[in-house]
DNA sequence: GATAAACCTTCCAGTAAGGGTAAAGTAAAG
DNA sequence: CTTTACTTTACCCTTACTGGAAGGTTTATC
């Protein structure tokens, strides 16, 4: 299939299918003739998957290390499952920082009359020079 | 004070401090016989405040807004106010994102032995063409 | 006075993961 | 035959910096 339908079915754009060949993720064979790019449905699942783990937050090296592992009959469920650990703690920590900002954003928020005169506490504490 | 000691001072890199410059965020004057950026304390106090506005999550657009509020003695505290409640929104959203995704993913490997065998439900998950 | 270290300068390239647009070739439909 | 839809490559743009090279300046040491 040409490159718009392999995108349409994976859920990618054009652009991202075109960029995966590029940086030798998914590399298609390209008809002599006309130059385009020719999806098997092999690649096509390789597309879905991928499509599916860059939503599931993988980096697009991780999604390489996942494609091999997907490709690689022999390898263990530990490995994967290991991985997914890993993303699992990263998305953690983004979590933790998330929310103490949010904490503080409030706690200024809160502090904030948010009226029509200039007096605004969220100001001052920005310009408090202590670091945090 | 050169740029090192405007940086230290700040918190910030001599990179980020030059490339503040770069991106007319904040520009110092330049001693005419070095050519070296020459920063004020009030430059400083500006350095100081993108840096903790930063760390709040802004990005550098919402910064020059924030920063130009801060210079502007007439702002109403309800303009800094909302900037940050559109901000605490924002991080709303990614927490959710993140909070589904982590659940996802660690129903993923409660459901993977994690042994030597190559069965791994998470690859088959990632294999599903379903979009979720 | 020479030299070395610790500064400072500009410029160029790269990061992640594509998006936007242009100019041009190809294919399918009417 | 023409229009419309699709495809190609090539280039620059994005965010917010970071790293490095090549060179000028200042300060400390010998």
């Amino acid at each position: 299939m040409n490159i718009g339908e392999a995108a349409k079915k994976s859920g990618l754009t054009v652009k991202t299918v075109r960029y995966y060949d590029e940086i030798n993720l998914i590399k298609p064979v390209k008809n002599k003739t006309t130059n385009y790019r020719q999806y098997t449905d092999a690649e096509l699942a390789k597309l879905q998957f991928i499509g599916k783990a860059r939503r599931f937050n993988f980096s697009i090296k991780e999604c390489k290390e996942l494609l091999s592992l997907y490709e690689n009959q022999n390898r263990s469920s530990k490995e994967v499952r290991n991985l997914t650990l890993t993303k699992i703690a990263e998305i953690d920590v983004k979590l933790n920082e998330l929310e103490n900002l949010r904490t503080q954003l409030s706690h200024l928020v809160s502090c904030c009359k948010g009226n029509e005169r200039p007096e605004c506490p969220i100001i001052d504490e920005l310009s408090n020079s202590d670091l945090n």
